[in-house]
Order: structure tokens, then sequence, then C-alpha cells
DNA sequence: TGTGTCTGACATCGCTTAATGTCAGAATGA
DNA sequence: TCATTCTGACATTAAGCGATGTCAGACACA
């Protein structure tokens, strides 16, 4: 797929230096904000494509299509076509993940009840928009090295979230033997599968109930874990 | 990826009638037999080779290569490169699936010694051969609209094959407002989560460790599940 | 020994598509 | 008005690789 293992572009700016441009405007707008919003568009739309026809079916000129824009601005943005798709899963990752904390947020009630509102929003969120449920989904696999790694990324920063406040709530570490590491991972793991069987089937379930079934899980592992250790 | 949206080859048998030959011997062997051959080095030769390069970096020729066959029998047995991408897969998936059951096999243990049996025959199998495993976990999603298709059946399957062996062993289902599907369906996510780190850690941890975690899930999950509907 | 099939190595096609290049015309600022 | 920059549409390149085709030599059978 992509031929250079030059490292991820560090933070989220083009190339040029656009420090010293005398920021002369077009349409009442000015250089950076111009190639900000054509960037913007970019992302959109690869959110919509990627998650509507899927990553292997869309093309460049599919993509530049539906952001209504040329081939020779996407490349003032980004420097592949590997690259956007990384950019727009992690925006709209980030969109989802951010939503799913804030419902929890600083509300200080019991580990269970986090949860059941985190798995609530988290469920809400991927209902809102389909296209970028897909991208985030189904999408990110295989599509290329780099898409791997960045959806691997995300999938421990979701581990870690659960953990951070499953463990919040809960008395120190018991010493049952089971690793939170492995255990958060797991019921990620089994969040994650619902949740793509659920997109597949185009919402088929009430969110409540794949909510609350789920929840059941989060319920039951917590439980085991922190039950003393047999034998 | 592929174009011709043909139906998957019913059985395994290729296109002529093999019938009417007169069976012309090749080296002591006969037609039929030698065909079948080459195709189990071309299988086997793609489990190494997708599970060990990925199936994007894996090309025909270098596949070819390490069957130790050309081009020209590739397509003797496959209609396509996608065909034996998704016929390697099976073979793989079916291996490990077989191994598994075959642990439970007939004994009338309870449900919770089964699944510890069937969980650590699993994570046996997965290690046993690394490249199969990555194929199995890793290479499939995304690879092509089929791949993701045999990938998605051979998910239902798993679950399927959980639900039976929990359901098995406990008493008439519970009104407890969770679904036997969604639940299994994420136990299963859970622990092809945990198989997936598993594999990409190089067995960093012991088998009996992962089991154990993942055999908390199972039981924590069945648990909840038996208990009375709350409220 | 001769005829026909099977084998293996290699050449070549054909197609897709990301990536780059070109250019006329519109919008800007002086 | 005029020079400059920006924009959008299109042409072209470059390259990988799956899929076919070719063919001389090895082998089986009569």
């Amino acid at each position: 797929m992509s031929k250079n293992p030059k490292p991820l572009a560090p933070g989220k700016r083009v190339s040029k230096s656009v420090e010293q441009k005398p920021e002369r405007l077009y349409r009442g707008i000015g250089n950076a904000e111009r190639i900000a919003e054509r960037r913007q568009r970019f992302v959109n739309a690869a959110i919509q494509r990627f998650g509507s026809d899927g990553f292997h079916a869309t093309t460049l000129k599919s993509l530049c299509a539906e952001a209504g824009l040329t081939e020779r601005y996407f490349y003032e943005s980004f420097a592949s076509f590997d690259e956007l798709l990384c950019v727009s899963y992690q925006h709209a990752a980030d969109t989802i993940f951010s939503f799913t904390t804030a419902a929890v947020g600083g509300a200080e009630a019991s580990a269970g009840a986090r949860m059941q509102v985190a798995l609530d929003a988290y469920f809400k969120a991927i209902a809102a928009d389909p296209a970028r449920a897909r991208l985030v989904l189904l999408e990110m696999e295989g599509a290329s090295p780099r898409a791997d790694e960045v959806y691997r990324a995300q999938l421990r920063l979701s581990a870690d979230m659960i953990r951070y406040q499953v463990c919040a709530g809960l008395p120190d570490k018991p010493a049952t033997g089971l690793s939170p590491e492995l255990l958060t991972t797991a019921i990620m793991g089994a969040t994650y599968q619902v949740a793509k069987i659920w997109v597949l089937s185009n919402f088929k379930q009430p969110r409540a109930h794949v909510v609350r079934n789920v929840l059941a899980v989060f319920r039951g592992t917590i439980v085991e874990w922190q039950k003393p250790a047999p034998v």
C-alpha cells in the first residue's frame, strides 16, 4: 500500500511556513483559514465516503468529488491517501471518545453507574452517525500498516479509559491473580464486537437493550475480579 | 479488489470433469491426486505467507515461490487470489475450531469446566502456529469484501458454539431480559480481542494466565445472565 | 522410439489508481 | 487597468501486480 515508512506527521500542520505571508484575502477569507477549511472539508468527506462506500471502494476522485474540491488541494493538506484515512479516523474516534468521557464527566457516582452512563453515551454516539461508526469500527483494520497502527493505539486508549473508570471506584487491587489490563482489554473487545454487529445490523436492536447486555459483561467481569482468590 | 461477484465455489473441486480421464500417471501419481496435492501446497503456503508477511505484503509470485509451484498451477485450483485467501483462512480456522471442540468433546462436565477446557485448547491452538493465528485473527478483516464475509461467518459460528456449550449445562432461560445472542457475541469478542493482543505481543504472557482472565469474563457474564431480573 | 501430455520458467498483458503536472480563467490588491 | 495569486478542471505519469500466454524440455505410455 504505502512505500514510505517515514514517521507520522508530528503535529497536524502542513510543511510550508505560513508565518510571513501577507495574508492576502480571497472571498474575504485569509490564506491560512482557507487552507484549514479545505482540510476540514476533506476530513468530513472522508468520514462520509470511507464510512459509506468503505475504504477500498473510495478513490481519490470520489473523495474529492464529495469534498467539492480537486486533487491539487488534497496534497495541499495531506501527504498521501493513507494519511487522510488516519486523520479522518482519528477525528471521528476523538469525537466519539470525547462524547463518551464527557458523559461520565465529573459525575461522582459509583463505578457501576459510570459504566452505564459511559456505555449509553458510547452507543448513542455510534448510532448518531452511521458512516462515522462504520469508519471507526469496520474500515480501519487491514486498510494499511499505518491504519492498523493508529487503530490499535486507539483500542489501547479505550481500554485504558475503561480501566481508569472502573478502578477509580473500586477498593485497591484484590489479589485474585487476575490482570486488570487483560480484563479491560477483554471487555473492550466485547464492547467493540457488539458495536460492530450492531452497526452491521443497521441498529436493529434498541440501544438500551444493547447497553444492558454489554453492561452485564462489564458487571460480571468486575464481580469476578473482586472475588477472593479461589482455592 | 475482486470484480466478479460469482458465488463461492460450492465444494472444493475444480471445473473440469475429471471422471472419464484414463488417470494417466506422472511420477507414479494419478492426475486428480497431483492436482489435489498442488492445491494443498498452495493452501499451506498461503497460511505461512499471509500469516507471516501479512496479506497486503504477499504477492502471487511470493506465494508461488513458497509453494514451490508456478502461477500456471495457481489458477488450476483457484479462480483468484482472493479465493485462496478465503480457502486458506477457512482451512486454518476449521483446524483451530475442530481442535477446540474436540477438547471439550463428549466430556459431560459442568459448563464451567467445559469453558475452561475449551479456552485452554483454543489458546493452545493459537500458540501452536503463530502464522496461522495471525491469518485467522488479524489478516482477514478489510482484506476484501468476500474475506470480510467469510470472516464474519466464522465469528457467528464461534459465537454459536460458545452459546451452545454454555447453555447446554444451564437451567432454562432465565427471564433477566438479557439476550444470549448478544452476550455470547460479547464474550466471543472479548476472547478474540485478547487473542489478538496475545498474538501481537508474541505470546508474552503465559497461556494459563490469559485463559484465566478470559474465563473470568465468561464466568462473570454467565452469573449476570443467571441472576434474577433486577428491580 | 515416437507421440502426446505434463511441467516449470518466464514473458506479457491489462487495468487500476495514487500522485503530479499543466493551464486558462477568476478574484484580488494596487 | 494591470500584474499577481488563487482556483478548478483536466491530462499525464508511474508503478504495482493479478491474470494469461508461450514454449521448450521432461515424462508416460504404447
